[in-house]
DNA sequence: AGCGATACTTAGAAGACGGGAA
DNA sequence: TTCCCGTCTTCTAAGTATCGCT
């Protein structure tokens, strides 16, 4: 189905939306102005109108009838009435979350081991023996943290007996419930065809019952609508909670959230919900509180509704208004780096290190409660040395701590003389462990930031340094005459820059050598066929008027061409994939790069949108898609 | 100013899937 | 047709930021 672009004068986002809808939808749809809109829509609906209409609804502001035509992926932008500050809906409808299922317990010629004899556990002690037998090849069940802090969490759900017997998690046999669970994956993926197909059924009646809501009616797509089973704390770096009991969340653990006016969805039978609330100023649907960290966990939309799409509009919105005044804000800071006030200079360094390696902000965070890692303001003593001189530059900062998710970040950055001799200043007298930034916090820095502009944050910085590095390498390293392939080696290569300034690292895949190796000779096989080709050519050519007709000639000729374009686009996976290596280019794809650069690239080097963005990306920035023209400019 | 609660974005790992080579 | 590997999708942890209270 050709979609079909209906373009109001206005191009704000708040008018857009893409969705599959029918025509009776539409007009359910609060449309303002439906001069423009609701004809070309009419014309497009009957245009599309195979079934005669069973009844006429008519549009609910201008009462106009059309037949209930279905439409496939009609891409409307309309007027909708702005909501006043804070509020987030008016209506929201859901079926609440979906529950994991129930734990199964072992089957009797699974057992459980204790001091080398058999032992029989009680259901809540052997579901979480099971979590822990499941990760047995994990790296997890080594650490000493882990195993501490699972074997702390599974005594208390043992029974008084059990717990008596079981004080030694090295005296613990769990290889039978971890071959259990080995088989159970196994045979789940040695089903039949039949059978997977059933299984991939029943998940689709789940997505469709629990997997959307509507919102101010539409129908909206659920971005986490099952809970989080129970299972064992996995933290990243060294948690001090890792290996801790996820407990079971139960339906009075549960807030459920929608509108006065819609049904509650119904809690599981015997059960009963911690609260329903109406609160049309947030944009979740339901919440609990999780045991490890006490922190609240929300059940929200996915990014292709319109609610996520229009806050992600405007947060590149935001970055592209810092744009224009970062000169001054720069200016800013470089006057604050000699002010006499300690707290100022302390905020020109940090927001220094901020724009130019576009750090994170660094909220504090409890001791103990989380592994340690650091963002610029809680940087400390230990993370960097200074060199008065290395490797030729001057003023060299050197970076070496552990950022969010314990991804090491480590730099050697020259700095201005200033920024230097203030860092200096900051060390004097500190030990070690104490913060560089002893007057600064994200609060103090946010509200200065603010005060520069409306809406500026730290992760602003992040924001336009990310796109606006996007925009310009674009620019720099594509060339319009290069081909589809070139092109896109030069789009991932900026793409890389950015996910390097933002320190967006991966572990090497742990095929990587291999399939490097299984790359490289395929395009040795390929060389190897394209000479073949080439001498078969101009054999041909040499006796065409003996043996072959022109055509053969020609059909050779195109072979050998094909096998060129092949091998490049080869090399040239192979130069992506190397460089490739360590850094991870989906995190700033998706939450850094303001989609509207990339669309624009796509449009001016003629390059199809499904090169760059797969399916959910292209479902997640369909805002963008649709209102970009070939001239943005971020 | 400091703090805890809250809401929402950003993040890498793991698991599922599916398309091409054998 | 099967199997393998890269890509897509899901999962949920870990950040940022703000607000209201003391």
């Amino acid at each position: 189905m050709k979609k079909r672009c209906v373009c109001l004068p206005d191009q704000r986002f708040h008018n857009y939306l893409t969705r599959t809808v029918s025509a009776r939808d539409l007009f359910r749809l609060k449309v303002k102005s439906c001069s423009i809109l609701k004809s070309e829509i009419l014309i497009f609906a009957r245009s599309l109108c195979k079934k005669k209409p069973k009844e006429t609804p008519s549009c609910s502001s201008c009462r106009r009838s059309s037949p209930p035509v279905f439409i496939s992926l009609l891409s409307v932008r309309w007027e909708e009435e702005r909501y006043e500050d804070g509020v987030k809906w008016k209506s929201l409808e859901h079926n609440g979350p979906y529950f994991p299922p129930e734990y199964q317990p072992l089957p009797d010629d699974v057992n459980f081991f204790y001091n080398g004899k058999k032992m029989k556990l009680s259901l809540a002690a052997e579901e979480v023996a099971l979590f822990f037998a499941q990760m047995l090849d994990h790296e997890y069940t080594t650490k000493k943290v882990f195993r501490e802090n699972f074997f702390k969490d599974w005594r208390k759900e043992m029974t008084r007996q059990e717990r008596l017997v079981i004080t030694d998690l090295e005296k613990c046999d769990f290889r039978e419930l971890h071959a259990f669970h080995k088989d159970k994956v196994e045979a789940r993926k040695a089903l039949s065809k039949e059978e997977k197909q059933d299984q991939k059924d029943a998940n689709q009646k789940i997505v469709d019952k629990y997997g959307y809501c509507l919102l101010d009616s539409h129908r909206e797509r659920i971005g986490n609508f099952k809970l989080e089973p129970p299972g064992l704390f996995r933290g990243r770096g060294e948690h001090p909670k890792q290996g801790m009991l996820k407990k079971r969340i139960q339906p009075e653990d549960v807030i459920i959230n929608c509108s006065k006016e819609a049904t509650p969805p119904a809690p599981p039978a015997g059960h009963h919900w911690k609260d329903v609330r109406h609160d049309n100023t947030v944009t979740w649907l339901a919440s609990w509180t999780e045991n490890v960290q006490g922190s609240i966990k929300y059940i929200m939309l996915n990014a292709n509704s319109k609610l996520k799409g229009e806050k992600d509009w405007e947060k590149y919105e935001v970055a592209r208004k810092l744009k224009s005044c970062v000169d001054s804000i720069r200016d800013g800071y470089l006057r604050d780096l000699k002010s006499k006030q300690m707290v100022a200079r302390q905020r020109a360094v940090a927001l220094y290190f901020i724009d130019k390696l576009a750090l994170r902000a660094g909220n504090e965070k409890e001791e103990g409660e989380t592994a340690d890692t650091v963002g610029c303001c809680s940087l400390r003593v230990e993370h960097i040395t200074l060199h008065d001189e290395l490797d030729g530059s001057e003023c060299v900062v050197e970076f070496d701590f552990l950022g969010k998710d314990s991804i090491r970040y480590y730099n050697k950055v020259p700095v201005i003389k200033k920024v230097f001799k203030n860092i200096k200043l900051f060390m004097e007298s500190k030990d070690p462990g104490d913060e560089l930034f002893d007057r600064l916090n994200t609060a103090l820095l946010n509200k200065h930031l603010s005060s520069l502009m409306p809406d500026l944050t730290a992760k602003v910085f992040r924001t336009y340094n990310a796109s606006i590095t996007l925009q310009q390498q674009l620019r720099q390293l594509t060339n319009k005459s290069d081909n589809v392939a070139e092109k896109l080696l030069s789009y991932n290569r900026a793409n890389r820059a950015v996910a390097i300034l933002c320190n967006h690292q991966r572990a090497p895949p742990k095929t990587f050598e291999q399939s490097m190796a299984n790359l490289h000779s395929k395009i040795v096989a390929r060389k190897e066929q394209l000479a073949l080709a080439k001498t078969e050519l101009k054999l041909r050519l040499y006796v065409r008027f003996v043996l072959f007709g022109v055509s053969m000639v020609d059909r050779k000729a195109a072979a050998v061409k094909r096998c060129e374009d092949q091998l490049l686009k080869m090399e040239l996976q192979a130069t992506d994939r190397e460089e490739n290596k360590q850094i991870a280019l989906g995190t700033s794809k998706l939450n850094y790069l303001d989609p509207r650069i990339s669309v624009a690239w796509c449009k001016n080097m003629d390059v199809p949108i499904e090169k760059i963005y797969n399916k959910t990306q292209r479902e997640k920035f369909a805002w963008a898609i649709d209102m970009t023209e070939a001239d943005f400019e971020f």
